[in-house]
DNA sequence: GATTCGTGGGG
DNA sequence: TCCCCAAGAAT
């Protein structure tokens, strides 16, 4: 075994965490969970959520089984949805053709959508102690000021040689105590800002550190200015308090989710609600608009709300459309900003 | 290889 | 306020 997985599996039995929730027990249901909402999203968001969770669908099967809603509703907060669709399609096909586990075998694991590579690697290291290696945000950053690593560790070179240095550093044993420690020791000690260098049990065979370059790495992405986009967004409720609802198509931002129902101007507006609603209905009245920023774009919303005197004079709902109670919109897995507004309205 | 896909927190 | 980014994967 290298130094460097020994010195780091000597600071992660001290100061690593060994409390977190998907390790005890450490599962392969567990860590695959954990795993999935935890990419590109920090531990501290991911705890109650995974945690309510597993609470509601404690195996496998019983996610296999549920309802799409029931998962999304679940989600609903975590943000990048395709991993709860592809976390829910997943546990199907493991109930339809591995028995109802998870494969403990890389290449079927790594089949199976919204696992990749370091994913795959992670669950295999944590839940079977397999010698594979992982690549996440924090490994990519230990290493490439481990090893002085150039360039974007996005970029596909770069991240080449990082998949290969760090398959260099496996240890022999303890490899679920080794992928927990790295990742640990990424996201506690040699954090993005004002890393822990003194404290570090690899200081001393550090470059960044002895070349004094810990904090120009890893390079950061190149960046592009956000484009920005706007919305309307229709907010109608009836006299009983029941908001009208539109299920987002399966492709594109929130794919799946339940919405209010969007346009891009007051005509069209007017002209949906005649199609989609039938009901005699006022002007509306414009509320405040504000921002909702993704990795990717801005977007403008601008809402507008309905109130309908008539509760009778409407249509019903049907596969895409519904009046949802405000008392039960938890039950549906709403868009952060959207929960946001109807929760807290202007 | 470049884009798409959320959200919340920190400097 | 603005920008970066955090346990990435799919297309």
């Amino acid at each position: 075994m290298s130094g460097f997985a020994q010195h780091l599996l000597a600071w992660f039995d001290r100061d690593g965490r060994h409390d977190l929730p998907w390790q005890h027990p450490r599962s392969p249901y567990r860590v695959w969970l954990s795993e999935i909402m935890l990419q590109q999203t920090q531990v501290q968001t991911v705890i109650p959520y995974f945690t309510r969770f597993l609470d509601a669908l404690p195996t496998l099967p019983d996610l296999a089984a549920a309802d799409t809603d029931r998962v999304m509703a679940l989600w609903a907060g975590l943000g990048y949805y395709a991993r709860a669709r592809n976390l829910h399609r997943a546990a199907q096909v493991c109930v339809q053709e591995h028995g109802g586990e998870l494969p403990a075998d890389f290449q079927a694991l790594s089949a199976l959508p919204g696992i990749g590579r370091s994913t795959a690697g992670a669950i295999l290291a944590q839940a079977h102690g397999q010698r594979i290696a992982i690549l996440d945000g924090n490994v990519k950053r230990t290493l490439a000021r481990y090893h002085g690593v150039e360039g974007w560790p996005g970029s596909s070179p770069v991240e080449k040689k990082l998949w290969q240095i760090a398959e260099s550093h496996l240890p022999e044993s303890r490899m679920a105590d080794y992928t927990q420690a790295i990742m640990d020791f990424g996201a506690t000690l040699c954090t993005r800002h004002d890393p822990a260098c003194v404290l570090c049990p690899l200081q001393h065979d550090c470059v960044a550190r002895r070349e004094g370059r810990v904090e120009q790495l890893p390079e950061s992405k190149p960046g592009k200015p956000l484009p920005e986009r706007r919305t309307l967004m229709l907010w109608v409720e009836d006299s009983q308090g029941r908001v009208l609802l539109t299920r987002r198509p399966p492709k594109g931002v929130w794919a799946g989710l339940w919405s209010l129902p969007e346009t891009q101007g007051h005509d069209q507006a007017r002209d949906w609600l005649a199609t989609n609603v039938g009901a005699d209905f006022d002007a509306g009245e414009d509320l405040p608009v504000f921002e909702h920023v993704f990795s990717h774009y801005r977007l403008h919303i601008g809402p507008r709300r309905w109130r309908l005197a008539d509760a009778e004079s409407r249509k019903g709902d049907n596969a895409d459309l519904r009046w949802q109670p405000r008392q039960q919109l938890h039950e549906l897995g709403l868009p952060a900003p959207v929960k946001k507004l109807l929760g807290n309205p202007p």
